[in-house]
This record gives structure tokens, C-alpha cells and sequence, in this order.
DNA sequence: ATATAAAGTTCTATATATAGAACTTTAAGA
DNA sequence: TCTTAAAGTTCTATATATAGAACTTTATAT
């Protein structure tokens, strides 16, 4: 049982910890049972006591277990799983998911640019567009790095919305924007240094890379995201037969 | 510029090889361009320049990038992109994913089962559920794992089919069965030591954890399948007003 | 042929990861 | 109080990661 993790670049006591920590999720051991003896998970994994131990210990700070010489290492109780967001599939309900519960706002850049690659739909305005670029927090946590690109004189009209509250509300609640056409693309990616400084994260952890763009009736780009999701925050339903 | 880098339990080095590979994906240097010098890469990132070349020796072994003494470090040309699969968001473009382009499918169990913990919507058969566990492939890249519960009554009536051919086509197919309502859900998990070893990656490597759910009229679960893709196969695409 | 530039190697050094064994400390049961 | 069990420490050891410096090799321009 050693050839994929000994395979890995990733040292053998992060992939135990892993390991332990899935099992745990799992519920492979519960709140107040034992897992193994150190002796016992050295032998199952084919790795030296020291290796299993730096993994519990790593479980032991994450709150998860509590290991104690003489006795063994316990379960705690699950601390309360954040709930992640549920990005939605439909406008309205993508809306709606920040109405409730608006995240705090942090602005990093706010200036012209020109929306860089080829968006998913629609045509560029020739106007150019305005970037807000900033973070979303909740309770304390950064969970996202969006970088918002307007259609110039969209931004324009409604500049001080923009500027203060979420942008989807915003453009849905607005009676002279025409939104005809609105995509959304979701791809795995790992966390560039810049993002990582930002989300609290390490280079190269999983994100949720997500564009949204959204045309006008003349099918041009009025709004256009780029978020960078942590991995652990998000989730995604959809009907199927809808 | 070494905060973040130190703090993760990741080596330096592979953390490095990420920023390059990154910057070399964005565009910041082309095919020919050569890198900064070990020595200007050093410098930047705070690192020893062993540190550097470790890094880049991935690349190099990645073919992303060539190496050379009294030269410099090339960038070579971009390898073809393997394109990822896009999940559909509708079960008729979920099912079309498959028509053109069948993948290998390697049994793993095949047995009956009960549905583990609760499903997105639908209530439970009594009757119980056969489970089809393999893997699918693609020019020989195993790309997800698949585990298939299907109603009992229903798994009977097409066996041969389910057995040999991808389920989703045979449901939408036949004419005896019911579909009623179907959802998605996808969260980005982590890799355990079995999906590992079956998709050939590190144990705590991304991945993204599908369930799809079918139900038939009277609100009964008929498919249920938990699907792990390898996080880079995959992507998803929709319309937000449809 | 020579000089310059840059990767690569060797050296000395420390830190960390990993291994196995022996020993110590703590906890709990008899 | 004693025994047993299990975590934790220390020891010896090797491998790998990381650091800085000096040196070597290779490639290219002059």
C-alpha cells in the first residue's frame, strides 16, 4: 500500500493525514472511538511511526483528534461544517444567493481595462470596460477574488451601485439594463501566488475558476466575472430536466 | 514575496515549478522565450537557486520548458491541450457527451447494494439497488470513477445493456421507463488513497464529486450515480436564463 | 582563441523527512 | 501498587530539501 503514495512529490506524513482525515469524514471512526494505535497505522501504511505520528499531529491542531500517551488517539467531535455556497444555475437564484447574506466587500482595483482573453458569449464593447476587482468575506474568511469587468457607460449609469453593493442584484433590479443573453463556465484550477496571498491559501490548491458573462440584446458583453472560488466554499445543483 | 511559500507544508520547490507552470500557461513568456536565469529567479522568490533548478527540472521533465548550459532556459511549444469533458447541465446534453466519443469502461464491482447516506431528491427503493462500480477512460487516461445504483426491478429489465453500454443513453432510450425529475449536484473534494491509485494521482489531488440523481414518477430513486472526475477532465457550461 | 553568460556540479552546512529501535512518560485497569 | 497499553522522546541513521559559495561545463558571440 505504499506505491502511489511513495510515488507522490507530497510528503508521506501530508498524504497519512489526508488518508486519516477522509476516513474521518467518512465516519469511518466516531466521536469518542479510537483510531489504531501508532504502531498498528505504521504497519497498515507501510510507514515509520514518526511519519503516522507527524499526521496525527497535524489532526490533532485541525481540532479532529486528540492523541495522549497512555490512553490513545481519540475522536473529537466534527467541528460545524461551514456550509458551502451553492452557486446557482439560474440568474435569479445566483441573485438571490447574496440577498440574504451580503459578504464584505474589499476593493484591490478599480480602473479601466479591457476584459483580457475571449469571453464565453457575446461581442466586446468597443467602449472598453471598467474592472472592480475585489474580495468577498464571510464571518472573517476571504472565499472569493472576483474581477468584474462593466461595459463603460453601464458603469457609468449606475456607478455608485457598483461601486457599493453586489453587481447581480444590481443589474437584475435596474429597469433600463436589457440582459439578454447570461452564461456561466466552472473549470478546476489551482491557486496562482497571487490568489493564494489573498484566499489564504497555498500555491497550487484546488479553486474553482468560474466565468459569468452576460450580453446586452445587441449580443454585447455588458458584464463580465472572472471568480476565483476556494474549493472547500463551493458546491453546484442543477436540474437536469428543467 | 516568500510568506505564503513558507507557510504551506508543500516543498518550495513544487511550489515554484506551480508559479512557472502558471506563468508559462498565461502567456507570460511564449514558445522560444527564455525564463529569467536561475540566478534572477532565485532572487525573485527568495529562494536558493538548487531550489530554482529542482523547479524547472520538473518542467523540463513536463516538456514545458528546455534547460541548457552557457544558454538559457527555453521555452518549448505548448503541448496539445487535452480538451476537457464538459458536463452537461441538461440530461440530453449529459447523455449526447457520450454518443460521439464512447469511453473504455473497466468493471470494478457489480453486485447489489444499498444507496449509501441520502440521495439529492427521490425516496429509496425497497426493492434495493445493483451496483456497477468501474472506470472510464479515454486514449487510455482513466478519467473518472463511476458508481452506478440502479433500482433493482429496472436493472433486471435491461441488465445486458447496462452492463455493456453507458447508462444514461439506455435510460433516455427506452421506452418503458419513466423519467421524472433528475438533478446534479458537484463539490471539489479530495482524493482518497483508491480513487488515487484508479485515476493515477497523488492522494489530496483534486477532484470533482458528481452525484446524479433520476427519479421516476412516483418519486423513486431508479439512478443514482457518485462520480469522481480527475478535476483538470472537467468543465461545466450553462445558460443562466434558461 | 578568448570572453561572457548561464546551467550544472561540488562543497559545506542546516533543516526536515523518514526509518527502526530503545527508552520514558502518561493513563487506566486490576 | 503494579501491570499493561499507548503516546512521545531520544538515538542512530539515511535521504531529501534548502542555503550559499566556488568551481566546472557548455553555448554563443566577438
Amino acid at each position: 500500500m505504499t506505491d502511489t503514495l511513495r510515488q507522490s512529490r507530497s510528503p508521506l506524513y501530508l498524504q497519512i493525514a489526508e488518508i486519516l482525515r477522509q476516513d474521518l469524514d467518512r465516519g469511518v471512526w466516531l466521536e469518542g472511538d479510537f483510531l489504531p494505535t501508532v504502531s498498528e497505522l505504521s504497519a497498515k501504511y507501510s510507514v515509520a511511526k514518526i511519519t503516522v505520528r507527524q499526521a496525527v499531529k497535524i489532526l490533532d491542531e485541525e481540532g479532529l483528534l486528540k492523541a495522549r500517551r497512555g490512553h490513545g488517539t481519540s475522536v473529537l467531535p466534527k467541528p460545524p461544517v461551514r456550509d458551502r455556497l451553492v452557486l446557482g444555475t439560474h440568474l435569479s437564484t445566483l441573485t438571490d444567493l447574496y440577498r440574504g447574506d451580503k459578504p464584505t466587500l474589499k476593493l484591490l482595483e478599480d480602473r479601466l481595462a479591457n476584459i483580457p482573453g475571449k469571453p464565453l458569449i457575446g461581442n466586446l464593447s468597443k467602449d472598453g470596460y471598467h474592472l472592480l476587482k475585489r474580495t468577498h468575506s464571510r464571518n472573517g474568511e476571504v472565499y472569493c477574488v472576483i474581477s468584474i469587468y462593466f461595459e463603460k457607460q453601464l458603469f457609468k449609469r449606475h456607478e455608485d451601485e457598483f461601486r457599493t453593493q453586489l453587481a447581480l442584484p444590481v443589474l437584475l433590479d435596474s429597469c433600463d439594463i436589457d440582459l439578454a443573453h447570461a452564461r456561466q463556465s466552472l473549470i478546476i484550477g489551482k491557486c496562482d501566488y497571487n490568489t493564494a496571498r489573498l484566499l489564504k491559501l497555498a500555491v497550487g490548491d484546488s479553486v474553482a475558476e468560474v466565468q459569468r458573462v452576460i450580453c446586452d440584446t445587441e449580443d454585447q458583453v455588458i458584464y463580465l466575472a472572472d471568480v476565483i472560488y476556494r474549493s472547500d466554499f463551493v458546491s453546484l445543483e442543477m436540474d437536469l430536466l428543467a
